[in-house]
DNA sequence: GCACAAACGTTAGTGACACCAACGATCGGA
DNA sequence: TCCGATCGTTGGTGTCACTAACGTTTGTGC
C-alpha cells in the first residue's frame, strides 16, 4: 500500500525550493526513522540523549530549549527513555519545580548505537554528492536555518 | 506556549546533514503553512491543483502518483477541494472504477492565489542566500531527491 | 465465457513531529 | 505578602505520510 513512484513530477512543484526541501526531508526522515527503528528509537530520543551527553544533566525545560523539542513532548520522550533506563529523572533539591535529568551509562551506550546508525544514514542520504558538494549543501542549509532561527531578534 | 529560541544547539545535531535538512524543512513548512492558511488552504491542496492544472483531468489514482500524495489522502483532500468547488469529480464513463477529477475556473483562480503566496514564501525562505547560492542549493537538493526517488528501479 | 488478479475509490486508523491550552506547584522579586 | 514567571504534566490539534481492509470494476489467461 505504499506510495508508488511518481509517473512524472509537475514542474510547478519541482521548481519550488520549499518543495525540494520538504520532499528531501521526507526522504531523509524515512532513512533516519528506519535506521533508528532498528534500535527501537526515534528522532526525539537521539536528540535528547545527544543534548544530555553534550551539556550534562539539565531540567526538562532546558532540555527542551536546547534540543528544540516542545516541553510537552519532552515529557513523553523522557518517559520512554526512563522506562528503558537510558536516563534518570530526579527532583532538583534546590528548586522543587524542576526535575534533573541525567543520562545513564546504558543511555550513553544507546547514544553510541544511534550515532553509528545515523552516520550510515548520512552517507546514504548524500550518496549522489561529492564531498565538496556535501559541504556546500551543509553550509547553505546552515545559513538558511540560522537565518530563520533568530529572524526576529 | 510556542517553542522558545534555543539557548544553544548541540554540535552533535548541528553537524548532521539529515538534521539540517529536516529542521530547515520544518521552517519551510511553517512558512508554507502560514502562507497557505491565509487563503484557507494547505500543502495537499496546492499540490493537487497544480498537478491538475499541469496535466489536465485525471483519475484520483493518477493524481496521487503525480502529486506524490497517498491515494487515501487524495480522497480527503479532494473532498475539501470539491466542497469549495475548486474541482469537480465525475464518474469516468469508459471505466466505472474511476473518477475523473477536473479543475474548475474557481480552482484556477485559487491556484493563482496559492502560487502568489508561495512565491513570497520562497523569497522569505531563501532570504540569506544570493541568487547564485539559491540556484546551487536547488540544484543540490534536486540531485539528492532524484537519487532517492528511484533508487530501486 | 469465466475465474482471478489487478486497479480503483473509500473508510478508518497509526505514527512522527510540532504545537497549543490549561492545570497545580513552586519560586522570586516588588 | 502578593503576583508574575517558571516548571512539569495532561490532553488535545494539525500536517504529512503510511497501512489495512472493503466492495466494485476491469482485463487477461485459460
Amino acid at each position: 500500500m505504499e506510495n508508488p513512484e511518481p509517473d512524472v513530477v509537475p514542474t510547478r512543484l519541482a521548481g519550488l525550493p520549499s518543495w525540494l526541501i520538504t520532499q528531501t526531508a521526507v526522504r531523509a526522515g524515512r532513512l533516519v526513522s528506519d535506521g533508528l527503528a532498528a534500535v527501537d528509537a526515534r528522532g526525539y530520543h537521539f536528540r535528547l540523549l545527544a543534548t544530555l551527553d553534550e551539556f550534562g544533566p539539565a531540567s526538562q525545560a532546558a532540555l527542551g530549549r536546547r534540543s528544540g523539542i516542545h516541553v510537552s513532548d519532552v515529557v513523553a520522550a523522557l518517559n520512554e527513555l526512563a522506562e528503558r533506563e537510558f536516563v534518570v529523572r530526579a527532583p532538583d533539591p534546590s528548586d522543587r519545580r524542576r526535575n534533573v535529568v541525567t543520562i545513564t551509562a546504558a543511555g550513553r551506550r544507546q547514544l553510541r548505537r544511534l550515532e553509528k546508525r545515523l552516520a550510515e544514514v548520512q552517507d546514504d542520504l548524500l550518496a549522489p554528492l561529492t564531498p565538496d558538494e556535501r559541504a556546500d549543501l551543509t553550509r547553505l542549509l546552515a545559513r538558511v536555518l540560522a537565518h530563520h532561527t533568530r529572524p526576529s531578534v
